[in-house]
RNA sequence: GCCCUCGUAGCUCAGUUGGAUAGAGCAUCGGAUUUCUAAUCCGACGGUCGCAGGUUCGAGUCCUGCCGGGGGCGCCA
């Protein structure tokens, strides 16, 4: 067992396992019993603590002091404990030995991963994630789905898993009948040519509006639908068209925000299997006839019936998500696969969770989900022309980043100002997503969403732009090979405090993967970077002794790793220079 | 009507799965730079954790009810 396997929550959570064990023989017996450590709420009550004897009072049926005294007084020893302490009604509170944690430390700095194992080697993972609709520009509504997809992709990618991830384009449905009917009235070949993706949203909305009054509309669009549907070659010859058009577009955007698909399956792309499916289930009854659309009953799960087949025969998407479903299972056999959209998908998903799984998918599934977007004044709306496109907030965001680059870094050539502006700027829109938690509901602003103080993506990279130029400065005026020749130790309690959250990193990376949840990364770098700025500020380092010196460039080191591998996950770049 | 969800400082939000004295940012006020990037740091101010019950050694966190915001509830995706 090395050091790099565990992180150091977990190794402290097998060693108060058994000391629990020690003292109580019964708890040996019991495999789910489990001591969880964690880190103290305060500084006062040491490094971390362990809660689990308040919680065995009663079926060990004794004091909860006493469990806990007699757990400190088995422990076995562990050279990462210097002292345990029973407090308060039964709160065993641990410190770390300072020589270990300096040993721990020098040896996560080395490590590009910080020492964060790889539990998910050997798995698959399928992520969908972003997924927009074809003619539809992205707007800001759609930034949390790609970005918070994006980094629990590459939080699992990091963590060894086989991430495949499928970006499912909305390209199919009735939608596409209003869409062909309208562009043969309605095009304007000037600006289809000059902004494809926004002519042809007008095009829809201007037949979709048509088609709410006129029913003869309505029924040519349906017609064009059937005629796409049954391959029609002119029909099928611009539906590729405007799937080519919102391609080209949705990949500019991509490469802008560093984001990379392995898959872009759209909806259409699980057509043909449809037929069969919907076959399989009349066949093994999972489906019965309900006012002449095809539907499964789901009942026993208290959920509403989910249609499979419309009445006039065609398929909708919760038909096509099952297709998806298996597609997928049966290509990669993922070990799970999880959906990140708006919160108005929730019952669908938990409808097409339990339909699939009467179908024999034990894959696990789950549905990420996050609050819907709003503006001060309501919903974004296509009709009401408030809708803030996506481009136009990461073309905001560049500019006002760049504003500060220019007064702060007047020096630096034009090129690398703008650089760093863009990093800046997107690293401020994504971080303004990734680092809230993603079910509460979100109100946009330009302040919030570009904020560049405070709790955002500037502070952190702040942050590391500092700690490389006490990097340069330090090479300049010494020896950096000298560096690893000096031992980290702690001479100022910030040091050390430093120290113990860096060793904490795995454990944050991990937290966030499992729990689907990148703000619990970026909680944990934002407060890395606070006690960071803090030593910096009160702190010497290369004004300090020799030796004192080293320890303290090589804990900033260790800082700098931290803060460029943790944003890197979230999808931020990290300038040397901001 | 039913289901999901949110409600924490003036504003925007955290809160490690039930732990000790509820934390940040913004805003306001006061302070810090002949020094490693002041996009920073230090301090002050600021709280009936929506309301009322309940569960227990302990509740912002769990259960029930109510109030308020958001979303959803078979032929859109």
């Amino acid at each position: 067992m090395t050091q790099e396997e565990h992180t150091l929550e977990q190794e402290l959570s097998t060693w108060a396992r058994a000391a629990f064990r020690a003292a109580f023989p019964a708890l040996a017996e019991a495999p789910d019993f489990a001591a969880p450590v964690a880190r103290t709420a305060q500084e006062a009550h040491g490094d971390a603590q362990c809660n689990a004897a308040m919680g065995l009072a009663r079926t060990l049926r004794k004091p909860p002091r006493a469990i806990a005294e007699a757990a400190a007084a088995a422990a076995p020893p562990h050279p990462a404990v210097a002292a345990v302490e029973v407090a308060g009604p039964g709160f065993l509170n641990l410190r770390i030995d300072d020589a270990w944690a300096a040993r721990r430390l020098e040896a996560a700095a080395a490590d590009p991963r910080l020492g964060t194992p790889a539990p998910g080697a050997g798995r698959t993972l399928v992520l969908d994630y972003s997924s927009p609709n074809v003619a539809k520009p992205m707007h800001v509504g759609h930034i949390r789905s790609t970005v918070i997809g994006n980094a629990l992709d590459r939080l699992h990618r990091f963590l060894g898993y086989r991430v495949i991830a499928d970006n499912h384009l909305g390209d199919w449905g009735t939608q596409f009948g209003i869409l062909i009917l309208g562009y043969r009235h309605f095009a304007d070949p000037v600006a289809l040519e000059a902004a494809p993706v926004e002519e042809l949203e007008r095009i829809y909305v201007a037949s979709y509006e048509r088609a709410r009054e006129d029913e003869a509309w309505r029924d040519a669009a349906r017609r064009e639908l059937v005629k796409l549907q049954q391959g029609d070659p002119e029909n099928r010859a611009l539906w590729t068209r405007f799937v080519e058009l919102s391609r080209q577009e949705f990949d500019r955007i991509y490469a802008r925000l560093g984001v990379r698909f392995d898959l872009t399956r759209g909806e259409s792309h699980y057509n043909e299997a449809l037929p069969d499916l919907i076959a399989r289930m009349e066949r093994e009854g999972l489906a019965r006839e309900s006012e002449g659309a095809l539907v499964v009953d789901l009942e026993d799960e208290g959920l509403p019936v989910c249609l499979v087949r419309k009445r006039d025969g065609g398929f909708n998407y919760a038909t096509t998500d099952l297709a998806t479903v298996l597609d997928r299972v049966q290509a990669f056999a993922p070990e799970a696969i999880v959906y990140v959209t708006d919160e108005r998908q929730q019952l669908h998903f938990r409808q097409v969770f339990a339909v699939a799984r009467r179908l024999g998918v034990r894959t696990r599934l789950a549905h990420v989900w996050f609050g819907l977007m709003r503006l001060p004044e309501g919903t974004f709306s296509t009709r009401e022309g408030n809708v803030i496109k996506l481009e136009r907030l990461l073309d905001e965001a560049e500019e006002r980043a760049l504003a500060l680059v220019r007064a702060s870094s007047p020096d630096l050539p034009e090129a690398q100002q703008r650089a760093i502006a863009r990093a800046v700027g997107l690293g401020a829109v994504k971080y303004a997503d990734l680092s809230q938690h993603p079910q509460s509901l979100v109100t946009f602003t330009w302040d919030k969403a570009l904020a560049l103080d405070g709790n955002s993506a500037p502070y952190l990279q702040y942050a590391f732009a500092r700690i490389a130029s006490v990097r340069d400065k330090y090479a300049e005026r010494f020896d950096a090979a000298a560096l690893d020749r000096h031992p980290i130790r702690f001479t100022d309690p910030s040091e050390r405090r430093l120290a113990l959250h860096l060793l904490r990193f795995p454990d944050a990376v991990l937290r966030a993967a499992s729990a689907f949840r990148p703000s619990l990364l970026a909680d944990y770098l934002y407060e890395l970077a606070q006690a960071y700025s803090r030593f910096y500020q009160n702190v010497p380092f290369l004004r300090a002794p020799e030796g004192v010196r080293e320890s303290r460039v090589r804990i900033c080191g260790a800082v700098a790793r931290a803060l460029r591998a943790g944003l890197d996950l979230l999808g931020i770049e990290t300038p040397d220079r901001i």
